[in-house]
DNA sequence: AACGTTATCAACCGCACTTCG
DNA sequence: GCGAAGTGCGGTTGATAACGT
């Protein structure tokens, strides 16, 4: 019952041996380019093709990294899933030495559960009800790295706006160490922001029809935005997030509804989400960008969807409008 | 120590897409 | 244009290691 490919021949199944491993990679290291169907025959191994490829894509090449995930590399993968989903072999390529089958495998084992145990549907990365939360709290462990907590750690420099954390007015526009997102916009035209829900959107049309090229969308946001601002998408820990960047601040800020549980700790490790993602997504380094620059980051909190958040600058909104949803 | 349960992950399967003749 | 072969991908399985009783 073996692949079309090798049908004809006997085909060993399971587990591969050491020998069967030597001769592969003496094969595949020594010929030039053959057909993954002819390998077997040629390398003297009772094996389908499709095999043959798949234990030397997954298991002897030579460029894998061996070992368990680092806490980085566990961030980059929760955070390009909640854009893309299960498209695996496409977060691989975010993560240089890791295989689409080894982080399907870490997705399933282990990230799933401590999303679900911190409270976010695997899916949606949207918080889950606090029941479903609870139940599945109960009977679920994993522990494959030290860290075994979803948080993002804090670049000390970023932050000097902490004592401005406690006040986070509901009403941003009273909010007193910052000037709201609306004002912002409507004085300067260097500025704008789109509505956090409007960019997960636009995000996800975008990246289906660019064939998910995230960069491409970076690219063409930096392009269509004024002084490169970037829209900072959505991340795990912070569903709804949006965020712009101008060359002094991050403004940033999130509408999900406030956890009762979550300190102000929390929600300043929750900004740092921001960064973390601007960092996947924009390739580059945003620690590095923010402390040579002496960023100042400005965070919002809102328990609702506002008006204002919409189209706080009408024309870039229909820029971006007219070029991302064409 | 023996047994049952759970977690992990390598490998397989089937499907979709691409390439080739 | 068509069918076969080749390739790539995501879901699933099954062996076994690890853990608990």
């Amino acid at each position: 019952m073996g692949h079309h490919c090798c049908s004809k021949q006997k085909v060993k199944k399971g587990l591969w041996s050491p020998e069967e491993d030597e001769k592969l990679i003496k094969f595949i290291t020594t010929r030039a380019h053959v057909s993954w169907s002819s390998v077997p025959k040629l390398a003297g191994l009772q094996r389908c093709g499709k095999s043959c490829r798949l234990r030397w894509i997954n298991y002897l090449r030579p460029d894998l990294k061996r070992g368990s995930f680092t806490a980085q590399e566990e961030k980059t993968i929760i955070d390009v899933h909640r854009i893309l989903g299960n498209k695996w072999a496409q977060i691989a390529k975010h993560l240089p030495g890791r295989t689409d089958n080894e982080i399907k495998n870490f997705w399933n084992s282990c990230i799933k559960k401590k999303l679900i145990a911190q409270g976010l549907d695997p899916n949606t990365h949207k918080l889950l009800s606090p029941n479903y939360a609870q139940s599945y709290n109960n009977n679920t462990a994993c522990t494959p790295s030290a860290d075994s907590h979803y948080q993002p750690t804090s670049s000390s420099s970023v932050f000097h706006a902490t004592s401005q954390m406690k006040d986070l007015s509901m009403d941003v526009k009273e909010t007193p160490f910052t000037p709201s997102l609306t004002s912002i916009a409507s004085h300067d035209a260097n500025y704008f922001c789109l509505h956090p829900l409007h960019i997960s959107s636009t995000l996800t049309t975008f990246c289906e029809h660019q064939n998910s090229n995230i960069q491409a969308l970076l690219d063409h946001a930096s392009q269509s935005s004024p002084m490169g601002s970037v829209p900072i998408s959505c991340s795990a820990t912070n569903p709804s997030g949006f965020g712009i960047i101008d060359e002094k601040n991050l403004w940033g800020g999130y509408t999900e509804p406030i956890q009762p549980l979550r300190n102000e700790q929390m929600k300043v490790e929750q900004a740092v989400q921001f960064e973390r993602t601007s960092e996947v997504y924009a390739g580059q380094n945003m620690d590095s960008l923010f402390q040579s620059s002496n960023f100042n980051f400005h965070f919002m909190e809102c328990t609702q969807m506002p008006e204002m958040y919409y189209s706080v600058n009408p024309i870039d909104q229909l820029t971006w409008d007219s070029q991302i949803l064409q």
